[in-house]
DNA sequence: GCTTTTCCATACGGTACCGTACGCGCATCC
DNA sequence: GGATGCGCGTACGGTACCGTATGGAAAAGC
């Protein structure tokens, strides 16, 4: 009835195609993600795969891509055009990727790592956004009074922090990990 | 001649095939530890293989047992028995696992990390060497003088920032990116 | 010197994929 | 209301594996 509405789920475009890989990505890695598993989580062939991709390659890079977009948008998003917060956006930045939120951005972002460490795709693309995310952070740092040095070492610090704290496991190394990480954030942030 | 040495390389045992393993997931992750390929790059068939392993379970059990026990005997022989160097040893600690260096041993700690996030067996393990390394450097700040919970806040920062730097690509950020890792060092250490 | 054990090759059945060729229903457009 | 293209199913050949069964040569034991 309403033309605007498509139908209720008839048809699957690329879209959908992308985002159930990412999800599978985030699971079970690169190497989990086969066309015809994939198939089979909608319910259809692989025939409606390959009409819309080339190939397994071709939903590679169209996860990379928009993944990349993504991150990027959102770093934009959290280190701009709130002057006189930074201190809060650094903390909000830290958070962002501290264990138990956000969950399955974490699983993306550590499988995608991965992933660059072999696919020389993916290398390039976690390139970029690293690039991206460090200068953000940087800008902050430095609207903060901090050397250019300083707040490129910081930045550093930062994203090495949040990554390799969420591939660590060490819930069950004391009760008070919460006051930890506090302690941490203000470490790296504050001073 | 000498009845101590054994045969040039006329046997395989399960040694060697533990080590070319944790070689191939070193470069190619666990779903890269085929039995049929690794018999091949022996020379060898999997007939060879399966009578050194029950299954391809076997070996993975084998390869982290392995590991785990390895990496429990560098941390304990890099933070033990030196009263007064406790500094000189964590940043040690850092070194050991700062790019460039170790490069074998960075792209294990990784695979094994990435292995983790979907095996309770390969969890665990990651898990008994985060808390005796956690342990260890808690020590080491303790002796310094830190409090517990500064001591044991900053064991966790020195090691997520040290996993997290691994999997970072940061290359191109700056040209003095050694004097980065220096100053954050510090800044994990010191005061 | 004959047996036993060790270590590996060969051969086989079975599964899980990739990519392609082709066919078919259904909507749309003239 | 026939032609056209979209979205998917079916079927096929091919590859890369896993695990098992069995045989065989060469060394070790007695």
């Amino acid at each position: 009835m309403n033309p605007a509405k498509p139908k209720p789920r008839a048809q699957l475009d690329r879209k959908e195609w992308i985002e159930a890989a990412t999800d599978v990505l985030a699971a079970q890695g690169v190497d989990g993600l086969r066309v015809e598993v994939l198939a089979k989580s909608f319910g259809v062939t692989k025939g409606s795969f390959y009409w819309h991709f080339k190939d397994r390659q071709d939903l590679f890079n169209a996860v990379l891509q928009t993944w990349k977009e993504g991150r990027i948008r959102d770093i934009n998003k959290q280190t701009t055009g709130s002057p006189g917060k930074e201190r809060e956006q650094l903390h909000h930045v830290i958070d962002v990727y501290s264990a138990n939120r956000n969950r399955k951005g974490i699983s993306i972002e550590l499988a995608v790592r991965d992933w660059a460490r072999r696919d020389a795709q993916a290398a390039a693309v976690v390139e970029e956004v690293d690039t991206c995310r460090l200068e953000c952070t940087r800008r902050l740092f430095v609207a903060l009074g901090l050397s250019e040095e300083e707040a490129k070492s910081r930045s550093l610090l930062l994203y090495a922090y949040v990554f390799g704290q969420s591939l660590m496991a060490y819930d069950r190394y004391d009760s008070k990990v919460t006051d930890f990480r506090r302690w941490i954030a203000e470490r790296i942030v504050a001073d």
